[in-house]
DNA sequence: AAAATAAATCAACACCATGTTGACGAAATA
DNA sequence: TATTTCGTCAACATGGTGTTGATTTATTTT
């Protein structure tokens, strides 16, 4: 058994809920530590028990997500969902829109999406790969830096200004704008 | 007549050139003052009766640049430019490969960016608008946000990577890439 | 050319977040 | 119960910050 003594757990917990709370209002890279110790009531000795910068703070939450919400892309091969995997993506973030907002938004830390994105592009190249037997993958590869910028974008813009748009609608011209993009492959070399 | 002091010419031009020459190992949250002025010999003070912050010397930086390149797409309306409007800041981009992969790389401001995109909006969606005139413009304004975070990915990976794709190459895939995509617009609502 | 103005330098200052230490009490574990 | 681990607290040196006043140098004005 052996599970991690409860004062760790509480410990990481209450600075995990501070740093997402400061960070609704500013940066990461503005972020102190003492404010963060501050905001959880933690000595800010201890803070340095368990982590060495805000950022590395901030990377435990953004595993943390990975692990509870898009762990299983990493054995795609296995799963059969409904929809394009790009859908599966926006379902999380669907369904965690408020962490989504801080860790993916303009106050998170970019490195985070690059993580995604390199997360999502075997499957989704895979998927094009049958449409297009005959285009480089390569190519392909190329394309999908494309739809994920794109979409991605789409996604935060929606989340950061409350769109009147239902999740729906949203996911739909997601679907048919990377359907269209990846057309273009046809025009490559 | 009255021009700037020279000796403000001066100090000016090597705080900048001293902030780019940091930017290229850390990005702008991580830059501190005391360095600024070490790398450009100039006394700390002195850096205090021109700017705030580091980000404040880099805004100014941006800020040239496009009145240097840019500003002309302020009154987009009087150009007629072969190609389309993108290809002209590609083409910017082309042409100040060094700078801008410091400003619109990811050591850069990301707003800068924003500015860019807004900047280039109007001209873009005019174009299209033409082509669909049957399609909502508000739906266009959408599809442009897809494209230029596309585009841009695909123009920082390259400048990134320095890539062996020409740049020939590289504006007409990003070329067909935006044709496509905006394509997609028939098929919203 | 001389006087007046503006800019850069320099030393000094208080301020604050940082990272570390050692001592102590409380909680978890064996 | 005995031991180990963890959180707290006070203290310290460090380094960047933002400001001040005095001084020197460069530019502009008269």
């Amino acid at each position: 058994m052996a599970f991690t003594d409860n004062r760790v757990r509480f410990t990481k917990m209450v600075l995990q809920q501070a740093l997402l709370k400061v960070l609704k209002n500013k940066r990461i890279d503005q972020v102190t530590i003492k404010e963060i110790c501050d905001e959880a009531q933690v000595n800010r000795g201890t803070f340095y028990l368990h982590y060495a910068t805000p950022n590395d703070l901030l990377m435990e939450i953004e595993q943390q997500f990975i692990d509870e919400n898009l762990a299983h892309f990493s054995s795609y091969m296995e799963k059969n969902y409904e929809g394009g995997h790009l859908a599966d993506v926006f379902r999380c973030i669907m369904e965690n829109q408020e962490l989504c907002l801080i860790i993916m938004g303009k106050n998170g830390n970019p490195r985070f999406l690059m993580r995604i994105q390199e997360m999502m592009r075997p499957s989704m190249v895979d998927d094009w790969v049958k449409d297009f037997p005959q285009y480089k993958r390569e190519h392909l590869n190329y394309v999908y830096d494309y739809v994920f910028a794109g979409s991605m974008r789409l996604i935060l813009n929606w989340l950061e200004n409350e769109n009147s748009l239902s999740a729906a609608d949203l996911a739909r011209r997601l679907d048919r704008l990377g359907h269209y993009a990846h057309l273009a492959v046809q025009e490559f070399d």
